[in-house]
DNA sequence: CGGATTTGTTCCGCTGAATGGAACGTTTCG
DNA sequence: CGAAACGTTCCATTCAGCGGAACAAATCCG
């Protein structure tokens, strides 16, 4: 029984790849050699693919040209994947607070037991300390954004993970339950989360929770830089810039509005 | 030979009707029993599809509560749409507009020889023109908007659609491909596109192009009201408040930049 | 301009991937 | 605690997907 790739459902699986081909070529779109030589399947199994992705609207055929590029309906399944709204509403909040500090700033949120990272926004300070990319996973409690998003759980959750995620986390050795346990208890004494060196020794990192209205964590904003730059009175100052910038956040996604930008208000013209 | 719905990959088609049954339902997920009422498949079947999309990271499944959501790869795949981010940057110039004159505004893209009514806004005034639902599509011409796409495309692509596509044009008797030829000819003239109640009687529109660097339209602005409120003066306003819009969203495309929230500007607080 | 080549589409017989009924665990609820 | 609903796994059957090949259309090039 040979291994086929971990694929469950296979016309899932290749139809998933046309996609990501899609997705990575340029917006003009692809044509159908291209996505058949990067799938590496027959033309006309790429064939049969494409339109019967265009049948449900994930594809686009501009039948001038020949190209094929992701479709209206993608963008309105992606739109609706609302747990990851927060990315659009967090990026000017990233944007300042990397400005403000000059570090790496993470946006990260819950996946199943893993804390996945979905954003990062790059400061000025020359020495770049790239931990994590974007669509990077870390098991729940590795680190500092990932913590602050354990650390505000239901006990019970924190209780299951901490027994349960023993082989996930072995690859960390200073993320051991009962070491976990004492930094949970720091991190909501303190109400945020501080990662000494504990995975790259010269990194120090802080993060801070995005509660929602029952108080449970979402997501975590998070920023890293060399241990240098995290001594007590600055660690200090980013926890509360992080703070503040989180509950902001927590505001926007309780009462579900996007940003204020609407502060240029138009006055009535003809009615 | 019995019809079965349309597709030509069965599997796509069912994988599609799952994404979209976890679209419509809440954002904390759906158990496996309503997706599988929801899709009207055999338990059996819909658990497999389910874990398939799982292993793409189409769907993601929290493993305490058992509900299935909308997974990140389709967030990403959905921002990876290029051709529909104009959306999200028309939001604002959309609220703005409908603020302003109180009606209601229409945002279409270009998908194939239709167009799409990719997002709307409505205004305050009390009479409300629906004509065009989110999603809803039109052929090239045919319409305020739907003519501002048609009458900035290349030269040979506005000839082939007036030859090809009668059909799609016939149950709008006051679209032909003579008279199309002549508002062509005015919309470019005069910048805007102008639906005198072509489609409905009582209703008219005027539509003007957002262009891209090579003076191609890759989505128009349209705003739709009663006749009365769209008299030779009033609609020239119009026209021109929908045009400084449209410039704004050129210049945003060409630069890529989203828009200017960055008023509020943090200073460097240590470096 | 016409022949060669590359690209796109359709066809069709074969096969194994997907199917779904059924049986088995697991959770939920009264 | 027992019953009902829900989730997961199994497996024989079959039809959906497969892909080689032939055909058609577009593109290149001498």
């Amino acid at each position: 029984m040979p291994e086929n790739g971990g694929a469950s459902v296979q016309t899932i699986d290749r139809a998933a790849s046309v996609l990501r081909v899609l997705a990575s070529g340029p917006s003009e779109g692809l044509r159908l050699a291209d996505v058949t030589a990067a799938v590496g399947l027959g033309k006309a199994t790429a064939h049969r693919l494409l339109h019967g992705l265009l049948d449900v609207g994930f594809v686009e055929l501009d039948t001038a040209s020949k190209r094929y590029a992701l479709g209206y309906e993608l963008f309105v399944l992606g739109a609706a994947a609302r747990r990851f709204q927060i990315v659009d509403m967090a990026r000017p909040a990233l944007a300042r607070l990397a400005a403000g500090t000059g570090d790496t700033v993470y946006l990260s949120v819950r996946d199943g037991d893993q804390a996945l990272c979905v954003d990062r926004s790059t400061g000025h300070y020359p020495i770049r300390t790239l931990t994590l990319d974007v669509g990077d996973r870390r098991p729940l409690g590795v680190g500092a954004g990932s913590l602050a998003l354990l650390a505000f759980q239901d006990e019970a959750e924190i209780a299951r993970i901490l027994r349960d995620d023993h082989a996930a986390r072995s690859p960390f050795e200073r993320f051991a339950a009962d070491r976990l346990r004492d930094m949970i208890r720091i991190t909501r004494a303190t109400g945020h989360a501080f990662n000494d060196g504990y995975i790259v020794g010269a990194m120090a990192a802080v993060g801070v929770p995005v509660l929602d209205e029952t108080g449970k964590a979402v997501a975590a904003l998070s920023i890293a830089a060399i241990r240098e730059r995290m001594q007590e009175a600055r660690r200090a100052e980013l926890a509360e810039a992080l703070r503040s910038e989180a509950d902001r956040l927590s505001r926007m996604l309780a009462t579900n509005r996007p940003d204020e930008t609407g502060a240029e208000q138009t006055r009535e013209e003809l009615s």
